[in-house]
DNA sequence: CCTGAAAGT
């Protein structure tokens, strides 16, 4: 029976006998009617499951005020079969008696879903002119958990239930209480609003992947908690490590906030280590995928490498042992397809995991089985289905951050228990899996550390350094953070950002800082895009900045390389790579009109239209502060002056010709490094800035353009200051520069001093 | 001399 319909009520005929005074509030109206309004007698925060359940089955939408859809009903009908539908009760047993709470599930177990919808009914944060946010790691969990669960509240997405990310804001203020969003975005928002005073309540999904801005954003929540008893925190993690949220979010010492467990639905997997260690992985691992396709019953394999070169090359092999293994006996073993899968690859390619297996090649035939050969992506971000066997060798490759030298580079190690179980249940989404560890149950348990490292440990903080800075984080050091990231870590963070003057010698925020805060960048390119209207040149730094803020935009496949680095060649500015990327967007946008430009010149179409994305985001930034978007009409000018504008934000990134062998040493860490292979420089300038160092092979540096070794005296004074140099051919090199310079100075002051005073005889 | 793991603002 409907209840909020006016035309209706009047012709119920229970309302003739009423008194009109009867009729003034809704909620009497609907008593009387012996239908309460959804959410009648719902106190917010202290709702129990059974109000909760009746509201669910209720035909009137609490939110929209409409009926729910024949749809609705369906969904609700599978919502209730997950198990966490039944752990209602103690949810909000739980919920309406803590600020904070800890929830821990598998993967499956719909806590994602469930939970958010579960604190809408008691939290009901429209009533209090808020809203509730829960983030996601990725922006395509953040939209497409947003879509489903739009769809379970019969709601339209960007209305009642939105989601926010960079590029995309699908929410509508003052209708959307639920709000899925990337914890990078909330990190941003925290800038301008510490407390996050729009939010009732706050749930971080997937806090034990540790990401850089989950990590920054416990510290900040637990802190807001104290200061806003009104702000409810749900943390939610995998099983794993819950304990040590509970301790961490615990006010008082030694009293762990509540734990709420999900139940989830795993299917059992059997593990299998090998007897001895394996003295190559890789080998091992083609010989474990084809040992599964002879003998192991029916089902897909999921196989863990490390890069995209060695994926590449073991699907090859496998490949080619696999028709051998046919040639020899064609009844013996079905077909086979491996499939590779890392995260540059385009997205079309990378649906091809989707495919099945193919069909056996006669009717009744040995049936087919497909291989997946994949990076980490397959661990967290993608999920393949129906993957019953995984082969994992046990390593991955992985950031690691010297503060010494400032280098994050990226090594192969081993991976942790943690990961390894992640790994494992890969293999039991829709059924029992088996796992083959390429490793020893000793090694399993002795060598590998039990959690893989945090993010905030292996990685350059100068970006998060100054976000916290300008909240008013005072002591970083002694900052709550759940593990803490080594002083010298954040020491070269603060001293980098003082050197960019985003910080004084007291560590405080200057004007500068402020701005550069709010660029989505690092400091560096901050710095060196909000100089550039003074260079006359803002909007092509603009342009380099983008284009230095997304994935390489050259392909260079296998197969291809010589015509790739043809093409690469056409583009090629000589003076360096800055100008090269430059020139590469500018071409693209003088081609848009032609759809294959960018695969004809090998360059990622999608790489180049996200620089696209990202420049006008900045170029919106720019407007915010008032900065002009300016260019030179001289082209050998422009150049100039943009290499004299990266000068002023990268002059922390010098490097010094020594001999002539091609080797450089990087001014003041005086490390060895050459010139990266893609470097598009047709000489060895003697000083060069670079955007980064590498360590692969041997060290590099990458995208690397010739500058001035007066630009560098003059726009970073105090960096260049020579008496903090070690003496070497660095040093004497820019002495010779100075001498040279205070010479010529010294010239041209008695040339002025004399012009000046002709003029002035002359003019008398 | 010889080339990128994943994600995010």
């Amino acid at each position: 029976m409907p209840s909020n319909n006016n035309l209706k009520l009047q012709d119920n005929p229970y309302l003739a006998h009423r008194h009109p005074t009867q009729r003034d509030t809704g909620s009497s109206r609907s008593k009387s009617l012996g239908v309460k309004e959804p959410l009648y007698g719902f106190l917010p925060r202290k709702v129990n499951g059974d109000q909760v359940r009746r509201a669910l089955e209720h035909e009137i939408n609490p939110f929209t005020e409409q009926p729910h859809s024949a749809q609705y009903k369906e969904i609700l009908d599978a919502r209730k079969k997950l198990p966490v539908y039944a752990q209602m009760d103690d949810f909000y047993k739980m919920f309406t008696n803590n600020q904070i709470i800890v929830v821990v599930g598998e993967t499956g177990s719909g806590k994602t879903t469930q939970i958010p919808q579960f604190i809408v009914y008691s939290d009901l944060p429209h009533t209090k002119g808020k809203i509730i946010a829960c983030t996601q790691l990725r922006r395509v969990a953040a939209v497409s958990v947003a879509k489903r669960v739009a769809d379970e509240m019969d709601v339209e997405l960007g209305r009642h239930v939105g989601y926010s990310i960079r590029f995309e804001n699908m929410t509508e203020p003052g209708t959307t209480l639920l709000q899925y969003m990337t914890d990078g975005m909330l990190l941003s928002e925290v800038m301008n609003d510490p407390n996050l005073e729009r939010y009732s309540a706050i749930i971080l999904d997937e806090a034990h992947e540790r990401s850089l801005a989950t990590d920054i954003l416990m510290v900040l929540l637990k802190a807001s908690a104290k200061k806003r008893a009104d702000l409810k925190i749900i943390v939610m993690s995998a099983t794993l490590d819950a304990l040590k949220f509970q301790k961490y979010f615990s006010v008082r010492s030694n009293e762990a906030v509540p734990l709420f467990k999900v139940h989830g639905r795993t299917f059992p997997i059997e593990i299998f280590y090998t007897q001895e260690p394996e003295p190559d992985y890789v080998e091992a691992a083609i010989r474990t995928v084809l040992m599964i396709h002879r003998a192991e019953a029916p089902g897909d394999v999921l196989l863990f490498l490390t890069e995209e070169e060695e994926i590449e090359d073991v699907c090859l092999k496998i490949k080619l042992e696999a028709d051998d293994l046919i040639d020899q006996d064609p009844d013996a073993v079905g077909p086979l397809t491996c499939i590779p899968l890392y995260s540059s690859l385009p997205p079309q390619q990378q649906q091809r995991i989707f495919d099945p297996a193919p069909p056996p090649r006669t009717k009744g035939g040995p049936l087919g089985r497909k291989i997946v050969v994949s990076t980490n992506v397959a661990e967290t971000s993608l999920t393949v289905d129906g993957i019953v066997y995984v082969v994992d060798p046990g390593f991955s490759k992985q950031k690691v951050y010297n503060p010494r030298i400032r280098v994050e580079s990226q090594l192969i190690s081993p991976i942790s228990k943690a990961s390894a179980q992640q790994r494992a249940g890969r293999a039991g989404r829709t059924g029992p899996g088996k796992c083959f560890r390429l490793y020893t149950e000793k090694d399993f348990k002795n060598e590998l550390e039990e959690q893989t490292h945090p993010e905030i440990l292996k990685s350059n903080l100068s970006t998060a350094v100054l976000t916290l800075v300008k909240i008013g984080v005072k002591d970083l050091v002694r900052f709550d953070w759940m593990d803490a990231p080594a002083p010298e870590t954040l020491m070269r963070a603060l001293e980098l950002l003082n050197y960019l003057a985003a910080l004084d010698d007291e560590g405080n925020l200057t004007p500068l800082g402020c701005i550069m805060a709010e660029f989505p960048l690092d400091p560096q390119l901050a710095k060196m895009l909000i100089v550039s209207p003074e260079f006359k040149c803002s909007n092509e730094v603009l342009t380099i900045a983008a284009m230095l803020s997304v994935p390489n935009v050259w392909l260079r496949p296998n197969n291809q390389r010589r015509e790739a680095d043809a093409a690469k060649a056409l583009l090629t500015i000589p003076d360096g790579d800055h100008l090269t990327m430059l020139n590469v967007y500018n071409e693209y946008v003088n081609n848009q009109h032609d759809r294959n430009w960018a695969l004809t010149h090998y360059l990622s179409a999608r790489a180049l239209a996200q620089a696209d994305n990202v420049r006008k985001q900045l170029e919106r930034t720019m407007e915010r502060f008032e900065m002009e978007l300016v260019s030179l009409s001289d082209p050998v000018k422009i150049y100039q002056n943009v290499r004299q504008a990266l000068v002023c934000g990268f002059f922390m990134q010098v490097a010094h010709k020594e001999g002539e062998k091609g080797n450089y040493l990087t001014v003041k860490d005086n490390q060895v490094v050459a010139l990266h292979p893609s470097c598009g420089m047709d000489t060895q300038p003697e000083w060069v800035i670079f955007n980064e160092f590498v360590l692969t092979t041997r060290p590099y540096i990458r995208t690397v353009t010739e500058v001035r070794p007066e630009w560098l005296l003059e726009y970073a004074p105090t960096y260049f200051d020579l008496s903090s140099f070690l003496d070497g051919e660095t040093k004497r090199a820019l002495q010779r520069v100075v001498n040279k310079k205070a010479g010529k100075s010294n010239r041209d002051t008695t040339k002025d001093t004399r012009a000046r005073t002709r003029k002035q005889k002359k003019n008398k």
